[in-house]
DNA sequence: GCCAACGTTGGC
DNA sequence: GCCAACGTTGGC
């Protein structure tokens, strides 16, 4: 089982906003390397879920509902959307800073390539980021 | 097919 | 609000 970090602006849906609604479609990935990753998800795959702009950290774990399908958002048709729901939040959220400072992570792929909005995650870096939440 | 210009994302 | 990274677009 593969497992994965989601990006997004708490503003626009938040990771409360995850479990208020039990199950969401994640829409509007515009990035190629991204859509690749939406489309290599597996039922039950475990995500991180970080919020951008506003509090910079991962807030939650959520996992995939229904694998890739056609993005309706998107006018050309080239883009894909999966489903996600709501696992648990973390304990304590994990920042961008402490996965900055910590060197077990310092090959991830969102810490190297910051404006990638779906990445995957490795599992050492997953246990990593999971005793950092407590 | 190359590359400069431009737009978007996201951290600071 | 600024800037860096980087993807996309469009002229040639």
């Amino acid at each position: 089982m593969a497992r994965w970090l989601v990006k997004s602006e708490p503003d626009t849906y938040s990771f409360e906003d995850l479990q208020r609604d039990g199950r969401t479609t994640w829409d509007g990935v515009r990035n190629h390397a991204a859509a690749l990753n939406l489309k290599a998800m597996q039922v039950g795959e475990e995500v991180l879920f970080y919020h951008s702009q506003i509090g910079l950290a991962v807030v939650g774990i959520a996992r995939v509902a229904k694998t890739a399908f056609p993005d309706a958002s998107d006018p050309t048709g080239r883009f894909v959307a999966v489903e996600l729901e709501p696992v648990r939040p973390l304990a304590s959220p994990v920042t961008l800073a402490a996965m900055k400072a910590e060197p077990a992570l310092a090959g991830m792929a969102m810490v190297r390539q910051g404006r990638l909005s779906v990445s995957p995650v490795t599992d050492d870096e997953w246990a990593t980021i999971l005793k950092m939440a407590g």
